[in-house]
Parts: C-alpha cells; sequence; structure tokens
DNA sequence: GCATGTGTAAAATGATCGTTTTACACTCTC
DNA sequence: GAGAGTGTAAAACGATCATTTTACACATGC
C-alpha cells in the first residue's frame, strides 16, 4: 500500500476514534509506520494532514453514497455506520476543534456539505420526477439528524430517518398529482 | 456574580467557540478572573470543569426549550442560535473530542438526550393526542440535524426542519382519524 | 486574637505538543 | 559510480499542556 494513502488511513481511524487535537504526531507516526520527516514531507503540518484526511473521506463517502433512492442513501449511510462506528460528522468535529479558524479545513467541510446537498437534490428529482428544495431540505435534515444521533440511539436513527423521509416524499408526490 | 457561575458560563463560551482540547487552563483562568488554584478547588480537573460546563448548559437548554408544541420547540433552538450562534451540539463535542472515554461527560452526554427524548415524546402527545414512537424519533432526528446543518446553512437548517415536522405532524394527525 | 476558609499571584512540575534537524541507508537513473 | 530522491531513527526545538506547590492577603466567627 502507498505510504502516503496509509498514512491518510490510518490517521482517518486515529481521529474519528480519539479526536483531532487529542491524537499527537508521535501516535501517528507509529501507527503509520513512518518516520515524522516523511509524514511532513507528504503532507506539511497537521492541519494539512487533518484537511487530506476530510478530503480523502469525501471522495470516499460519495463513492459509497451513489445511488438515486432515499433507501439507497440511508441504506449507504447504515453501511458507513456498521463498518466503522457513528461518531457524529467528522468534518464537522473538525470544525468545531479548530474553532473554525482553519481554512483548508473549513473548505473541506463546505464542500463536503455542497457536494451532500447537490447529491440529495439529485436523488429528490429522481424520486417525484421535479425539483423541490422543501424536500431536499428535508431530507438533508434527516439525513444529518441520523449521522449524529447514532452515536447515542444507533441504528435506529437511520431507520427513523428513512422511515421520515419517505413519507415526505409520499406527501409531495401526492402533493404534486393534485395540484 | 458568583464565582463558580462565572468560571462555568465562561468556560462554556471558550470551549463552544474554540473547541474544548484547543482551550488551555491558562486561557480559562484569565478569561475567569480567577486563579488557577481556585479553579481546581472548584471543579477538581479539566475533565469536571468540561461535565460542568455540559450539565448547566443542559439546565438552561430545558429552561428555554419548555413549550408543549413544535413551534416552540424550533422557536427556542432559533431563539438559541440567534443568541449564541450554532456550532453543533456541544455535548457530542465533548463526547467526540474525548473519544468517549470519560465517564463523567459521556454520562452528561446521554443524560441531556435522554432528556430531550421525553422532551419530544412529550410535545408528541400534546401535538397528536397520543404517543407516537416514530414520529417522535423523526421530530427528534430533525432537531438534531438542525442543530448541525445550522453551522452551515444557518436558519434555514430550523426552518426546513420546523416544516418538515409540521407535515409530519399532520400526516401523523389524519392517519389517526382514518384508522 | 487566633484559627479557618477562601481567595490571589507566581513559580515549578513533568509530560507532551507540533515541528525541525542531524546523520545515515537504500534505490533508482544518467 | 556520482547524484538525486526517498525513506528511517533519534534527538532537539521551544512552546504549551494540566496540575501542584509555595507564599501571602483578607475576611469570618468562636
Amino acid at each position: 500500500m502507498d505510504i502516503r494513502t496509509r498514512l491518510i488511513s490510518t490517521a482517518e481511524q486515529l481521529f474519528d476514534r480519539h479526536g483531532f487535537t487529542a491524537t499527537g504526531m508521535d501516535r501517528l507516526t507509529q501507527a503509520a509506520g513512518i518516520s515524522s520527516r516523511t509524514l511532513y514531507k507528504h503532507v506539511g503540518s497537521k492541519n494539512g494532514l487533518m484537511a487530506a484526511v476530510l478530503n480523502e473521506r469525501d471522495r470516499r463517502f460519495h463513492r459509497l453514497v451513489s445511488g438515486d433512492s432515499v433507501d439507497a442513501l440511508f441504506g449507504a449511510l447504515e453501511t458507513w455506520f456498521a463498518e466503522e462506528g457513528a461518531r457524529g460528522c467528522l468534518f464537522l468535529r473538525a470544525w468545531g476543534e479548530t474553532g473554525g479558524n482553519v481554512q483548508e479545513i473549513a473548505e473541506a467541510m463546505a464542500r463536503h456539505k455542497d457536494r451532500l446537498r447537490q447529491r440529495i437534490e439529485g436523488i429528490v428529482v429522481v424520486e417525484i420526477g421535479r425539483p423541490d428544495d422543501e424536500l431536499a431540505e428535508a431530507i438533508l435534515l434527516l439525513f444529518e439528524g441520523a449521522t449524529h444521533a447514532a452515536t447515542y440511539r444507533g441504528g435506529a436513527a437511520v431507520d427513523g430517518a428513512r422511515r421520515a423521509a419517505r413519507r415526505l416524499i409520499e406527501g409531495a408526490r401526492t402533493q404534486g398529482l393534485s395540484s
């Protein structure tokens, strides 16, 4: 496995499990099996590593969430949590731990959330045949809610979000027919 | 103002704005205008301070969220964000930064989320005249979603959550009439 | 009038932080 | 076979971390 890939994926695990600030560079280099000199050659700084982790996670996330239905969307979330556990949105956590003051991290967060919103807008069009901002916003909120509520409610959160999304879609469909 | 109250409220602001781990004890004592000796006499440790902040925030939160309707619930959230800004759930953030390994913090988080769930179950009974676990779960998810999505979508997140909750309640009401 | 309690200021504790440096080994390629 | 590139190990950097200690000031109540 490529050295940079290994570094970023072990860093992602440690950051996710123990927090960003709480994870020191010694722990990172030791877990990745590389020297600190190599780490800094590759990512420049700890903030650079954090941003690289987030951008890689964003790619991975959108590879997984590639279906065209709400069932696929929340199914992907369920799979994600089953494999990696649920500890809240890593982008928001990074943003919060850095007080929103680190540009590369704030940008990675904003980019990720923009793409998520676009993904959901696409799903809405497939589900009800037309764009619907209010419905897309609701599904985004349910997705965000499930992501965080799953940390203390487990799989029930994802189930509940999927069911609520289905009901809202059903409502939007019949509303579209009657008007 | 009482010295302990002042300490906890300034600590809450600093933790919320800059993150828990990133906020050092020197900064805390300086901002609160007390010596480090006094701080440790009052809260024992940094983890103790974090737990005290969370428990005080929980009290304040439930004082604000005391209405009996979804409009009151999301109205309270709107007020909260307008006054203090939206940076995600401080309980989940504390839990995440400590890797879930600090007992007093994990307990404060669990207690807060339990109370929130009970609050919402009560609102559901008032709104539709009977308990409804699925509806309560959905509103909890919308609330959690709005709390976090407000960090990057602002007030639109709270609006969207309130509207979606209203639609789900309307659906549950007519369902109750037809069955 | 002397403990007791509660506060301050400031230094010291030892550990850990992110980052850089020094010195050295291996493998390519021209 | 010299030089460039990429890696390691390990020490050093100065700063900052959470916490404790020392020394002192000002109340309170018995």
